[in-house]
Formats: C-alpha cells, structure tokens, sequence
DNA sequence: ATGGGACTCTCGA
DNA sequence: TCGAGAGTCCCAT
C-alpha cells in the first residue's frame, strides 16, 4: 500500500532504523564468541526475526551476517594488506587552502589559517541543525564557508553533543537553523548524490598537525581502510602514531571526513569518537557499496 | 612543564 | 591467541 513511502525509507532510514540496526550490531558484537542468533536478537528486541532481517538488510545492503563478517578483524587485515594504500599518490600542500578532488563525496576543502584557529572561533558565524541520518541523529554545522562540523547523538543526548561541538570553538556565535543545514544534509548520506561538479564544501578548522591528519583521511577511498601509524608515516612523522589517534579523535566532521576509517596496525578497530557501534555501522554500510 | 591518549610492541600465560 | 604493561611521541592546557 506505501510503497512510495518504503521506498523514500530505503534511502535514509529513520532515526528509528538506526536505532534497531545499531541495537542489532551491538548484540551481535559484543559476545562474538557466541554469536547470538538472530532469533535470539529478534526476541530481545521485541522484533519478528523476518521483519528485523529485512530491515536490517535494507539498511546496510548486507544480511546481519555478512554484516558481521565484513566488520572482523581478518577482513580489516585483508583490506589493510592487499594493495599498497593510494595515501601516498599526492603529497599536500600544508597549511592553507588547498582545494582537492579527494574522497568518493567528492569533498572539496579549505583549511582555517592558523590565526583564525587561534581565535578559537571568534568572529565565526556557525549555524546548526540536527537532522535523521543512517547512522543516528546527526548534528550539522555549517560557516558560510561550507559544512564545519558533523557530529552524531544517540537519543536524549543531543544536548551533549551540542555541548562537545560548540565547546570546539567557543568565541564563535551559535544559531539554531534548520534551513541553513537542510541543503548539506540531504546528499552527504545519499550516494547518488554524490558528484564532481557539485562539491561538497568543507572547512577543517585546527591545529597544523591536525589538519594534515585530516588531510590525510581524506585520501582513504570508500571500502578501505588505513592505520594510524600509516597516517603518522604519511605525514612525515612515523612515530607520532598515538598523537595521530589523538587528532583524529578530534576530526570535527566526521564521516565526511572519514574517520572511521583509520584503525589500529592489529586491524583492531579501536576506538571512536561517537561510539565504536557507529563506527562498525559505517564500514559495514560501506563495504556493502566499496 | 605536564598529563594523557581513537597507538604499538613485547612478553607471559 | 589474548591481554596487560611499558615505551614513546606529540598535542593541549
């Protein structure tokens, strides 16, 4: 009968999709030595197993599973091993604005000169918006610059969110506006959306050092993955690996500046800044499309 | 100055 | 294999 409605659905699921896809990532994750089954999972959730499957399915382009699989550590070694990273093709400019092709977003980016950073943001007009997204409700924030920040709140945690990403630049002046945010957020999770002549603009507000971490993550392609140690090697610094994790714990745009990509040298995930279970959500989404 | 990591290695069990 | 402990480096305050 709503079929339009099911289909719209298929491109950005509701927060409430998320919620139960994350809840199922969770479970099958957090004991992987028993796996529980997806009954086990349905009942828990208080789902019917078929409905949650398809969903699920839907969801990440990959049955819970596959799913699984995609997220273990012998697919990150592979992904890690196979084919020597693309990282190294382009050696970039430090410091200010350099504009790039660079990730499969098609992200076009300019750096805050270092005086701007200084000023922790004063004189900065930011403006903000929450908005549903695949992987939970999403906080945007944009300059008239293009998109500053992008963060992710689990339910009743918007607030917190807030807080941490304004907290970031605290000279600058906030202002609640859906508008401004709406035209960033339709295509940043719609792959079809994704295209050259129409850049996404960014603005890497940081330190030096941090930047040229971003710098780097921006290279990883869609459907691979990179160590922070490479990182810290790409940048010309191989023993600053930890200061590496340091900074891009702090990327304040995440998944469009693809943090979720770096992991440790073991293919151990790590950590994350928004929650290991959203990271696992992104690179499984991911390798259903890589 | 100092503290503290989204790291990495090395051992022991 | 797995996990704890220590080493280390560089950022942030």
């Amino acid at each position: 009968m709503q079929i339009t409605l099911d289909k719209a659905k298929e491109i950005i699921p509701a927060d409430e999709d998320y919620r139960i896809v994350s809840g199922v990532i969770a479970m099958l994750t957090e004991d992987y030595r028993d796996q529980p089954s997806l009954e086990s999972i349905a009942g828990r959730m208080k789902r019917d197993p078929i409905e949650l499957q398809k969903t699920f399915t839907r969801w990440a382009g990959l049955s819970p599973k596959a799913f699984l699989q995609a997220v273990t550590l012998d697919h990150a070694k592979r992904l890690l091993r196979d084919e020597n990273l693309p990282l190294l093709e382009t050696t970039l400019e430090l410091g200010l604005s350099s504009p790039g092709r660079l990730h499969d977003l098609f992200v076009t980016h300019e750096a805050m000169s270092p005086g701007e950073w200084k000023a922790n943001g004063r004189g900065l007009d930011i403006r903000y918006g929450f908005v549903a997204s695949p992987f939970g409700k999403a906080l945007l924030m944009v300059t008239d610059r293009g998109l500053c920040g992008l963060a992710f709140a689990d339910p009743g945690e918007e607030e917190e969110a807030l807080r941490d990403m304004t907290g970031r630049w605290p000279e600058a002046i906030f202002h609640a506006d859906e508008a401004a945010v709406a035209p960033y957020a339709g295509r940043i999770f719609d792959e079809a959306r994704w295209r050259a002549e129409e850049p996404l603009r960014v603005v890497l507000i940081g330190t030096d050092f941090q930047i040229r971490v971003w710098e780097q993550l921006l290279e990883i392609p869609l459907g691979r993955l990179c160590t922070y140690s490479d990182i810290a090697t790409n940048i010309g610094m191989p023993k600053a690996s930890r200061a590496v994790g340091a900074a891009v714990g702090r990327n304040p745009v995440s998944f469009v500046v693809p943090c979720h990509r770096a992991i440790g040298k073991s293919g151990a995930l790590t950590g994350y800044h928004w929650g290991l279970t959203r990271k696992r959500a992104m690179l499984g989404w991911e390798a259903a499309k890589g």
